[in-house]
DNA sequence: GTGAAAGCGCTAACAT
DNA sequence: ATGTTAGCGCTTTCAC
C-alpha cells in the first residue's frame, strides 16, 4: 500500500480511503489512486484490512450440499444481492451425511470471524445450533432455527398444494416420501398429513434420505405392493427423480400408472424427458433475501430475530394426471 | 486468547501454541488449554492468525459452476485431501457465462493472500491468466494454462476411446457438440477429429455451450435432418443430457434410434432411467490429487511448474448401440 | 486532503 | 516448558 501511495503521490491514509469509496477523496485522485494500484498489480490485503476494521464488508456463507443444485440457485441470489451491496464472502460447505462436516464449516465462520453468515440447509439440531449463539450471528435459509433471522417458505403450504393437486386429480392413494424428522425440516410433512386427513385420506409417510439412489431404492417395494399408490409426492426433486428412476426400472410409466410431485423446482425436473410436476421454493428469492437481511443485520445487530416467510407455488407439469382407472 | 490463557493458567504464546498442535507444548497443558477454551467458546481468529503468520495453512479454491455437479465431485476430492493436511479453505465460485465473476472471484484470492489456490474450470484465456503470475499460485485443474501447475485428464485419450467406441459399434455419422473453443479445452475436440479422421471419416463439428438447454436446442435440428446423426458425442454430461431430451422431445429411442455418449461421468447419467455411456474424468481423484500438489507447492514453491495427467475411462452403459439398420 | 501513530489479535523469535 | 515482545498490513483517529 505504501508502494501504491509513494507511486500515487499521495500519503497512505488516502490510499486506504480511495480503496472503499470512502468519504474525503476527490473523485480525480481516487481515480489516479486506483489506476496506479491497477498498474502495479495491486490488491488491498483483505486479511489487514479485516482485522484493523471493525466493521468489515465481509459475509459467511454456508451452503449444506453442492451436489443438490437448489444450493447453487440459492447461492446465485446471495452472490446477486452482494454485488449491489459491495460485499465479499467467505465460503463454506457442508454434506447431508456429515454433522461433522457441518460443524467444522461452522466453526470455520466463527474462526473467520464474519459479522453475519447465511446458512442454507442446517442439518444440525436446534440445540446444538443454539451453542452458537453469541458467536456466530446467524441468518437461515429454508429452515427456521430459534433465536436466529431465518428466511423460509411456508413449507405447510407447498406441501398442502402439493397433495390437493393430487386428490383434484382424483389420487386416494399418495404416499410421501419424508425428509428424515430433522428439527425445522417438519413442515412438508405436516402439510402432506394435514391435507390428506382433510380429504378424509390415510396418510402413508415413507423417510427417505436426501439422494437420488435411495428414493429410488425405497420407492420400489411401494411400486411391487398389490395396491400400490397412484401418486407419490417426495421432499425434494432428487428423490422425486429416485422415483422416476424406479417407476422406468420397472417398465411403468409416468403420470399413466403414477404420478410424482417433486419439491424445490430445480433445473433439473424443467427438460422434456422429465417435465417433472413440482412445488417451486423459490431458491433465488430465498437467497437473494437472505442477503439483504445479512446486510441489515450487520447494520444494525439489535432487535429481535426475523423471521421472513415465502410462498411457494405449484408447477404443474407431465408428472401428474389422474390416477389409472381401477 | 489472553482469557484463555488467564483461565488455563497459562501464558499467552502458549495458548497459540496448543491450538496449532505445536512443539513444546506438553500432552497435559495443551489438553487442558483446549478444554477451557471448548469451554469458553472461544475459537481463534484466523484473521489475525494469517496476518500474523508468514506461513498459514490456507488453501484458496475456484470452481468455476456450482450448478455442474462435476465441480462437487472435485470439491469433494480436495476436502477429503485438506482434511487429512490439516488445511483449511477460502472458497470462491464462478460463472459458466460471466468472465466477470471469474475474474472477481481470482482477485478476490489474490485479496485473501492464500498462498495457494485450486482453480478448477478456468475458463478464461492464457493470456489474461498469465496476469496472476507472481501475485497467485494457482493449481489448475481440468486444464493445463503455461506457466502454472495443473493436474489435468487427458481429454485427447477421453475423446478418441468415446470415438472409437462408436465406431467399433457401426456407426460412421457422428457429430461431437464441442465446447466452445477455450483456451485449455481442445483436447476432446482434437481426439474427435483425429479418431474419426483415422477411420476415414468426416468430423462434423456443432460448438455449443455448457447448459443443459443449450444442447437440447442445437441438437434438435441434427435429428430433424433427413440423414441424421446415428451418434452423439458431447464435451460434457449436461449437454448429453440436453441431447437426451431432445431425442425424447421427438419420440425417437436411445440407442435404436441415436446412440449417445456423454463426458465426465456425473452421478446424473446412472439412474436407470438415463444410463449414459460416458468418458469418466475421475473428478475426485482430480481434486485430491490438486490438493497434494497445492500444499507440496506452498511447502515448496520453488521449481518448475509441474503438470500432472489422469487417464479417462470409458464407462459403458445403455445409451450406446449399434446403429439403426439403413 | 495530509501525516503520524495507536491498535486489531494473533505468531514467532528470543529469553528464561 | 513457559513468558516477553516485536511485528503482520491495514484502519482509524487526530491534529494539521
Amino acid at each position: 500500500m505504501a508502494d501504491v501511495a509513494r507511486e500515487a503521490g499521495v500519503s497512505l491514509a488516502l490510499v486506504s480511503l480511495a480503496f472503499r469509496d470512502a468519504y474525503g477523496v476527490s473523485k480525480s485522485t481516487r481515480a489516479r489512486i486506483l489506476a496506479t494500484a491497477e498498474e502495479m498489480g495491486y490488491q488491498p490485503n483483505r486479511v489487514a484490512a479485516r482485522l484493523a476494521s471493525k466493521t468489515d464488508r465481509t459475509l459467511g456463507v454456508f451452503l449444506l450440499d453442492l451436489h443438490n443444485e437448489v444450493f447453487a440457485d440459492m447461492f446465485d441470489g446471495m452472490r446477486d444481492g452482494a454485488r449491489e451491496n459491495g460485499r465479499e464472502f467467505v465460503l463454506t460447505v457442508g454434506s447431508v451425511n456429515s454433522g461433522e462436516l457441518e460443524r467444522h464449516a461452522l466453526d470455520s465462520l466463527v474462526r473467520a470471524r464474519v459479522d453475519v453468515a447465511i446458512a442454507a440447509g442446517l442439518l444440525l439440531p436446534d440445540a446444538e445450533l443454539a451453542g452458537y449463539r453469541g458467536r456466530l450471528r446467524l441468518v437461515s435459509v429454508a429452515r427456521a432455527v430459534p433465536g436466529f433471522d431465518a428466511v423460509v417458505s411456508d413449507n405447510v403450504h407447498g406441501a398442502t398444494i402439493a397433495v390437493e393437486h393430487l386428490i383434484s386429480l382424483g389420487h386416494r392413494r399418495i404416499v410421501h416420501l419424508a425428509s428424515p424428522p430433522t428439527d425445522g425440516y417438519l413442515g412438508r410433512r405436516q402439510g402432506y398429513i394435514r391435507a390428506m386427513e382433510k380429504a378424509g385420506l390415510a396418510p402413508h409417510l415413507v423417510t427417505c434420505g436426501y439422494s437420488r439412489t435411495e428414493a429410488l431404492e425405497l420407492a420400489g417395494p411401494l411400486l411391487d405392493k398389490p395396491e400400490r399408490p397412484t401418486a407419490i409426492f417426495t421432499h425434494n426433486d432428487q428423490t422425486a427423480l429416485g422415483v422416476l428412476d424406479a417407476v422406468h426400472a420397472r417398465g411403468l410409466r409416468v403420470p399413466e400408472d403414477l404420478s410424482v410431485v417433486g419439491y424445490d423446482n430445480t433445473s433439473a425436473t424443467k427438460p422434456p424427458g422429465i417435465d417433472l410436476t413440482t412445488v417451486d421454493l423459490h431458491p433465488f428469492d430465498l437467497g437473494r433475501r437472505a442477503e439483504d437481511l445479512a446486510v441489515q443485520r450487520s447494520e444494525d445487530p439489535s432487535g429481535e430475530p426475523v423471521v421472513e416467510t415465502f410462498t411457494p407455488s405449484l408447477v404443474v407439469r407431465a408428472s401428474t394426471a389422474a390416477p389409472p382407472a381401477l
